[in-house]
DNA sequence: TGTATCGGATACGTTGATGCATCGGATACA
DNA sequence: TGTATCCGATGCATCAACGTATCCGATACA
C-alpha cells in the first residue's frame, strides 16, 4: 500500500530495527495511547533516537499501519497453530469440546499475561480504524481472515462429532467472538458479576448445540 | 468525587457554558479522540476561549470525567424513558417482542444519526478505563446500572409473556448486549456478512426462548 | 588497509498546546 | 444611574514534540 522499499532490498540489520521499533510501538501505544505516545518516546523503549525512526518510517501513522498488519497477521498465525493443535481425542468430551472452542475462540487461548496489552491494542485499532477508511479496510480485513478461518474450522469439528449448530454457523462465530470479546472486556476492567468470557462461551456453546441432533 | 464547587452554587450562566464546553467536548472528542483533541479545540467549537474553560475545569481530564458521568447517567435516563414506552399490546407478536427487545438493548433504538459518535465515545470511555483505575470504576458502575435495569426489565417483560430464557437472565442480558455492540462496530466499520446488530438480536433471542415452556 | 556507503545520532529551528496573570464588559443590586 | 462582582477574553512565557539537515561510526568490499 504504502511505498515500502521493494521488502527485498532491506538489509537484515536495518531489518531488525525495524522489528524493534515496531515491539517497542507495541508497548508504548497499549500503555499510553497510539494519539497519546510520542514519537520520542517510542524511540526510547526501542533503544533508538528520532534519527533511526525516521529513517525507518515516515511518520507515526505509517509506524502504526505496519504495526496492525503485523500484529494482524500474528494472531491469524497463532489461530492457525491452535487449530493445529486440536487434539481429536479429547472433543468427545464436552470439557474437552469446550476448551478446544475457547482456545480457539480467543485465537490464542489464555496466553494470559499479555491479554490486557492485547485487548487494548485491539480497542485502539477499532477506533483509529472508526476515524479512518483506509485503517477499516485493513482492519475488518483482517478480522474477516480470522472469521472465515473459524467458521472453516468449527464447521469441520462439529461435522465430525456430528453435531450442528442450532444457527448458521456464521452467525455462531459472529456470537462466540461477540461474547468472547464483551467478557474479556468487562473482566479486565474489573466488573463484578458473572459476565467472563469462559463462562459466557460455555453457556453460549450449550445453548448454540442445545437441540442438535445426537451423533 | 472531584471537588465540585457546592453544584447549587453555580449560577445559571456558568451553568450553560459548562453545558455548552460539554457539548462540544463531546463532538470534538467524538472526531479527534480524547489524547488527539485539544483543550483549545474543544474551546472553539463551543464558542468560548481557553479562559472559559479554565474557569470552569481544571484539566482535560476533570472535562472528560464530567463529560463520561454525563453521558452514562443521560444514556441511563434514555434506557428507562424507552422502557417506559414498551407498549405490552404489541409484545405479542414475535417482531412486537424482538422490536421492543431490541430498541431497550440498543438503550435508545435506532437513533441512527448519533450512533456512530456513540459507539465511538465508548470505545475511548472503554479504552481510558483500561489505563486509569479510577475511570474504570465509573464506568463499569454505569455499566452495571444499565446492566440491572435490563435484568429487572426482561424478567418482568418475560414474565408476563409466561416465557423464560433458556438461561440465566443475567447471562442472557450479557449475551445480548455483546452481540449488539459487536455487531454495531462491525456495521460501523463497514465489514460485509450477516454481523449486524438486528441480525444478531433476532437470532439470539430465538435461541434464547427456543426451549421456552409456552405460555 | 583504504574507501565508499549505509544507518543511526546529534543539533537546530519551528510549531502548537499549555497554564497563568491580567484585563474588560456585562449583570445584579442599591 | 452608579458600583461591585462575576465570568469570560486576551496576552504572554514556557515547553514538549516535530521534522530536517548534517555528522560520525561501522560494515562491506576492493
Amino acid at each position: 500500500m504504502t511505498t515500502e522499499p521493494a521488502i527485498s532490498a532491506r538489509s537484515p540489520r536495518r531489518e531488525r530495527t525495524r522489528e524493534r521499533l515496531l515491539d517497542a510501538a507495541f508497548e508504548v501505544f497499549a500503555d499510553q495511547g497510539v494519539q497519546g505516545a510520542s514519537i520520542e518516546a517510542v524511540c526510547e523503549a526501542a533503544g533508538f533516537t528520532r534519527g533511526a525512526f525516521y529513517s525507518n518510517f515516515e511518520s507515526k501513522e505509517e509506524l502504526f499501519l505496519a504495526l496492525m498488519d503485523r500484529e494482524m497477521r500474528t494472531h491469524l498465525a497463532d489461530l492457525e497453530r491452535s487449530v493445529a493443535a486440536i487434539d481429536p481425542a479429547a472433543l468427545d468430551t464436552p470439557d474437552g469440546f469446550r476448551a478446544a472452542l475457547r482456545s480457539v475462540v480467543s485465537g490464542v487461548g489464555p496466553d494470559v499475561p499479555g491479554e490486557r496489552q492485547w485487548c487494548v491494542m485491539k480497542l485502539e485499532f477499532e477506533l483509529l480504524a472508526m476515524r479512518d477508511p483506509d485503517v477499516a479496510a485493513r482492519y475488518t480485513a483482517g478480522q474477516q481472515r480470522q472469521r472465515a478461518e473459524l467458521i472453516v474450522v468449527l464447521t469441520r469439528v462439529l461435522d465430525g462429532l456430528g453435531l450442528r449448530f442450532t444457527v448458521d454457523v456464521r452467525t455462531a462465530v459472529d456470537l462466540l467472538l461477540g461474547a468472547y470479546e464483551a467478557g474479556l472486556r468487562a473482566a479486565l476492567l474489573g466488573a463484578p458479576g458473572d459476565q467472563h468470557p469462559e463462562a459466557l462461551i460455555e453457556v453460549l456453546v450449550d445453548v448454540l448445540t442445545a437441540a442438535a441432533p445426537p451423533r
